[in-house]
RNA sequence: GCCGAGGUAGCUCAACGGCAGAGCAAUCGCUUCGUAAGCGAUAGGUUGUGGGUUCGAAUCCCAUCCUCGGCUCCA
């Protein structure tokens, strides 16, 4: 019997199970000749796979709940019972339940016990994991159906999925719904349209992103961010161009390996070129054009690298996925014995730079040597031996979760994805680390070591991140489009309550600007209320109320995006305030009402 | 790429075989106002694109482009 406790994971899992299965029946009741497959529970709730004549419609999902409030009511038992393969075989056959078959032939090729599980009228090939009975299946919803592959697999036929979610208790499902309502109303698609940050165009193409005034000054403030911290680090800044003949990479094996992700070669002068894919070879190209000593090492070459990859149509999604893109990218050429001491510069890094964006919640997953791999075993034991205590120790102190995928790793070098947790507990990838031992060799990068004789460099790629595309949409999900000071496109509004402020107004607007601030004015004729509005809506962290009784009183009124006040402060004082909060990249508003 | 749903004014949407409309935004007036929507007027469209059916197409059909939900979570 599954746990009992109803805030287990365990007995969500079985109730959301036993969901999929009520919702099966009801399924098979309303749409007679419905095929059913698979029906798991899954993180946030459960999905059934059928396969059915009837293309189902949001509609039916309504009918549906109902027919499955109904035997729930019911008070069924869930009953399990061991069967023979041809007991089941035979039921399953009887009922034309072809894929149920295919299930069964699976089970039976790896020796498992087959077991049937009943409740009401209807039954499922199933290892288990239900409720006592449908009497606990109250609090579920049904929220949307869409196309799936048998087991996954594009050549297998295309079910239809209907996945729905259950909790145990009414405010589970609400606040569930709620946080869907939530993560909806900060969809970077939704409020990129609003807050004016970036388009994408029909007429251009399909993933390829035009950053707005505004969001292009996100992206500034990033990329200035990210310029001090890599030359704090030794960085240095090389540019490459967006084309290369296909001999690069024939050199570097991408045209071999990852033709799939390349666009079709352009013909310049018989010669055939590609987009860039990625940064590497050329970085390459740069390290080996000149002779190093290994008193050169390390060497680490930064670019925000704009790649364009080939994302099929159907996945591309907003800013997350796209075919164009620019990647905080960097390349470092080092020994194999300098690879600690660079993890540990890398893992500073990265605390720095997601620390100033407000992602504290840090996991890396080290993916270490896999099967097929090329490179001597002493260079992967090395290697992963640096790695490792780097993450044991150092990720360790500066609060970073981390897990190891065991032979989870690409062929040509370990590697460490580096994850955070938004603002609404989402997890997101940003980074990686990919140590590679393969490229140096395919291009013949090597350094003069201290006996004088020839090592191949040891290269690291690594971005944080990883795409600027990519990065300012899980920003502005994570802020919900109010940025912070330091990032905010426009810092401060200011809002006249008549038209005499405005001459005042301008003054103020151009010492905000003096002071290395981004104001904007409102001086049109609307009422106060519908500027704030406006303001508001625009997500601006700071709005002065600009009116006689300031100019009399020679302070200013100002308000916080929350609505919070603070009345009284000189202009002096404001601009140093902002200033502070904006240089310390300080994640809340330092003014805050006293 | 595949399955499904969509594409109408800058934005959000209506009209679903019979004159293409509303709200917000914009522009021009009026209003000069103290913390989330003041009033009026004007302008804005080859209904994604191309073809077809029809007396007549935003609406029906075909093609195409784009957008959205999914396509690992193995009874």
């Amino acid at each position: 019997m599954p746990n009992s406790d109803i805030n287990s994971r365990e007995y969500l899992d079985s109730l959301r199970h036993s969901c999929a299965h009520v919702m099966a029946q009801a399924v098979q009741e309303l749409f007679p000749g419905t095929k059913i497959t698979i029906g798991p529970a899954i993180e946030s709730g459960f999905y059934y796979d059928f396969d059915s004549e009837h293309h189902f419609t949001v509609e039916d999902l309504a009918k549906i709940e109902k027919r499955m409030r109904q035997i729930a009511e019911g008070n069924h038992a869930f009953k399990g019972e061991v069967q023979t393969y041809e007991g089941s075989a035979t039921y399953w056959k009887g009922r034309n339940e072809t894929y149920k078959l295919e299930l069964l032939d699976g089970i039976k090729e790896r020796g498992e016990t087959i077991t049937h599980y009943t409740h009401d009228t209807f039954t499922d090939l199933c290892r288990g994991g239900h409720l006592e009975s449908t009497k606990a299946i109250r609090h579920f919803k049904l929220l949307s159906v869409a196309g799936a592959y048998w087991r996954g697999d594009e050549k297998r036929p295309m079910l239809q999925r209907i996945y729905g979610t259950a909790f145990p208790s009414k405010d589970g499902l609400d606040a569930y719904l709620k946080q869907m309502e939530e993560a909806k109303k900060r969809d970077h698609r939704k409020l990129g349209t609003e807050l004016d940050l970036f388009s994408i165009h029909e007429e251009v193409g399909a993933g390829l992103v035009h950053w707005h005034p505004k969001g292009a000054l996100v992206r500034y403030q990033l990329e200035q961010f990210l310029r001090k911290l890599l030359d704090r680090d030794g960085y240095q800044f090389v540019y490459t161009p967006h084309i290369a003949s296909e001999e690069l990479y024939k050199i570097s094996g991408h045209l071999q390996n990852y033709a799939d992700l390349m666009y079709a070669p352009m013909e310049i002068e018989n010669q055939p070129f590609r987009a860039k894919p990625m940064n590497c070879p050329n970085h390459v190209m740069i390290y080996r054009s000149r002779l190093h000593s290994y008193r050169d090492l390390p060497i680490r070459f930064a670019e925000f690298g704009t790649v364009y990859r080939f994302e099929k149509s159907g996945v591309l999604h907003g800013l997350l996925r796209v075919r164009g893109f620019t990647q905080d990218d960097a390349h470092l050429f080092c020994r194999l014995d300098q690879i600690r001491e660079e993890m540990v510069k890398l893992i500073s890094l990265v605390r720095d730079v997601y620390k100033a964006c407000g992602f504290e919640q840090v996991k890396c997953y080290l993916a270490t040597r896999p099967e097929k791999a090329m490179g001597e075993d002493a260079l992967w034991k090395s290697a992963e031996g640096q790695i490792r205590e780097v993450l044991e120790t150092h990720a360790k102190a500066l609060g970073f979760d981390f897990e190891i995928d065991e032979g989870g790793g690409a062929f040509y070098g370990p590697k460490i994805d580096i994850k955070i947790k938004d603002a609404i507990g989402r997890e997101w990838q940003l980074g990686t680390i990919q140590l590679d031992f393969n490229l140096p060799r395919r291009f013949d990068a090597k350094y003069r070591n201290a006996e004088g004789g020839e090592d191949f460099v040891v290269m690291i790629h690594r971005a944080i991140f990883g795409s600027f595309e990519r990065f300012f949409g899980i920003l502005v999900e994570h802020f919900a489009g109010v940025f912070p000071l330091w990032l905010a496109p426009v810092q401060v509004k200011i809002l006249t309550i008549n038209d005499e402020m405005e001459p005042h107004a301008k003054e103020l607007f151009a010492a905000l600007k003096d002071g290395g601030l981004r104001p904007d004015l409102d001086a049109s004729s609307d009422k106060i209320g519908n500027k704030i509005r406006n303001a508001t809506l625009e997500k601006v962290p700071y709005m002065v109320v600009l009116g006689p009784k300031d100019v009399a009183a020679g302070t200013l009124s100002v308000r916080l995006h929350d609505g919070r006040q603070v009345a009284g402060i000189t202009r002096d004082a404001l601009i140093d305030k902002l200033q502070q909060e904006a240089r310390t990249m300080s994640l809340s508003p330092v003014i805050t009402p006293s």
